[in-house]
DNA sequence: ATGAAAGCGCTAACAG
DNA sequence: CTGTTAGCGCTTTCAT
């Protein structure tokens, strides 16, 4: 059997209660009995169990993340930075993808209140407010992601979308571009304001949209593609494209290619994210940056704050996202 | 304050120990208590706390999983194929990123023997065979996944590289290629099986593989670039390249079309992993696959054995892996 | 069919 | 400075 706080306090005949101070480093005790535990715990190889000490009423130090995908090169790279915050504060993961499935969802809140984790970050768009609702009500601290929600106040760390799309527009427009386009992200409210700070540039400009030129599809290898075909079989094909995401515009940049053209010369391409897939891109995706490790650093001091029990105000943290320039947007 | 077992128990009436066994439904109750008590436990909210039933020394119902990085996107669906798995069977996973260095990695595993996980998958290449050791002496079950150590007996599901390595080779032959090189993943073990099948079957055809043109870097955007340029600046550019990973098959093509080459006019790649890289590739990727998702099948169903205790036998799973044709090859 | 009671390994007063 | 003791929320005999 795994050796106990008892059997360490036998051997090195003191009392439980010394032993677990020496281990939490709380009340005072002699060097020489700290010298001493510590060899016996050393010797018997002994761990403390934190299940124990987690029903002690003390926390498990544990947070449960719900991301829609991990496998998700984006949420991948959310995931770890999570991650590394979290082992900076001694806690650990328990990492959740949902697929977008609202039954998913609610299976793995309870699943988390079960395991009495001390907080939950949410990193993906709700399709049913009553999970936060839900959450708020047990009293779990919990902070959204990347998420935004009118009809809720917990704390929330975004990136400003419609400020991404419009930096995405100017950003096309002072190249020159006059005839763009839009390849927007189905069903997410993410590419809604993308989408809503792009038209603001363009009409800024004096440069209408035309609607039945936007074209929207998932962020998939698989639908970006044919997205991407259906793009470039439009009849009046635009110079330059706002891909919502990078893999679109990836997926892009590759079809045009695949028909001849060639990139940035006959169509220039602007990404969202700044994953690998801008990185690994030919020529690089210029690409609106989300500064994901900012943003978990920030989303795991609110969440620390919370469960810090610091009654503060429920904060809403936007953040600024940056243009990357890389090398598929040609001045005209 | 969370409702308890005792809340429930007190308002429907019965004493703690019937509300128990209705929860796990061992021993035999009425229907109607049953009926009353699963009525109060839907009014209160109540959700067990499973940290109180792991210390009544039952499992915690979760398992450790070491990676190198979680936010690489090959474990990224490493990491999604045991999620999959292990929210069948009721796990939760605690994913632990260990960037290759043996100091976090046991870190980890101390926490993890902390958090009282009942089992640990290893899906990275250990420095350290000590790790190893320590978490067979503590009695927590393991299974090494895509890691081979000859020292090591445990559960290991592996694909075998050397056929790998064997069927790139095989496959560039077959379409005339004689001039061929390879370039492999820096301190990697598998990489070292890939070469040897890869050898062996220049060998067997007859042609020689000069250790010169063996180019090596780490799996990242930014060395695998630097490789791809060292190995299009040498003297005889082969006819065909194997790159030991999909991203350093990508970089290549990358490189060599920014040098002006055509793939696979110019010059043919193979790569290794069919990641999503070699699906985003432009032309696609042809390349060796490691079946992730039965890979993670079949080494969680070794995990759950031998958390039964059922003393079977070590078992050592070979995955034989698989050509993907796609378009980077070209018949010479 | 149900309940009383003894822990699981640890923390946190409270005594000494 | 160190030890005693009472739980934390739940499972599990063992009675009834």
């Amino acid at each position: 059997m795994k050796p106990t706080i008892y059997d360490v306090a036998k051997k090195a005949g003191v009392s439980i209660a010394t032993v677990s101070k020496v281990i939490n480093q709380t009340g005072r005790i002699s060097e020489k009995t700290i010298k001493k535990v510590n060899e016996v715990m050393m010797e018997l190889d002994y761990q403390p169990s934190s299940v124990a000490a987690a029903l002690t009423g003390k926390k498990t130090y544990t947070i449960g993340v719900l991301v829609p995908d991990i496998s998700n090169p984006f949420f991948a790279e959310v995931a770890r930075a999570f991650e590394n915050s979290a082992r900076a504060a001694g806690y650990t993961l328990f990492l959740c993808s949902t697929d977008h499935q609202t039954a998913r969802e609610h299976e793995y809140i309870d699943l988390l209140f079960k395991k009495q984790v001390d907080g939950i970050i949410i990193a993906t768009e709700l399709n049913d407010t009553k999970l936060v609702k839900k959450i708020v009500k047990h009293d779990v601290p919990l902070v959204l992601f990347s998420v935004d929600h009118p009809s809720i106040s917990t704390h929330v760390v975004t990136i400003d979308n419609v400020r991404g799309g419009y930096i995405a527009g100017a950003y096309l427009i002072e190249k020159g571009h006059q005839s763009v386009t839009i390849m927007t992200e189905k069903d997410r409210k993410s590419s809604e304001g993308r989408l809503e700070g792009f038209k603001q540039a363009l009409t800024e400009a004096n440069i209408s949209l035309e609607n039945q030129s936007i074209i929207s599809c998932y962020s998939t290898v698989e639908d970006s593609r044919r997205a991407s075909k259906q793009l470039l079989s439009l009849p009046n094909r635009p110079t330059a494209v706002f891909a919502c995401t990078d893999l679109i515009g990836v997926s892009l940049i590759n079809e045009a290619r695949k028909q001849g053209l060639s990139i940035p010369g006959d169509l220039s391409v602007i990404g969202f994210d700044n994953t690998i897939y801008a990185d690994i891109a030919e020529p690089g995706l210029t690409t609106i940056e989300q500064p994901i490790s900012q943003m978990a650093t920030s989303t795991f001091e609110q969440l620390l704050k919370s469960m810090k029990k610091e009654e503060h105000a429920k904060q809403r943290v936007t953040i600024i996202p940056e243009l990357v320039e890389r090398a598929s947007v040609k001045k005209l």
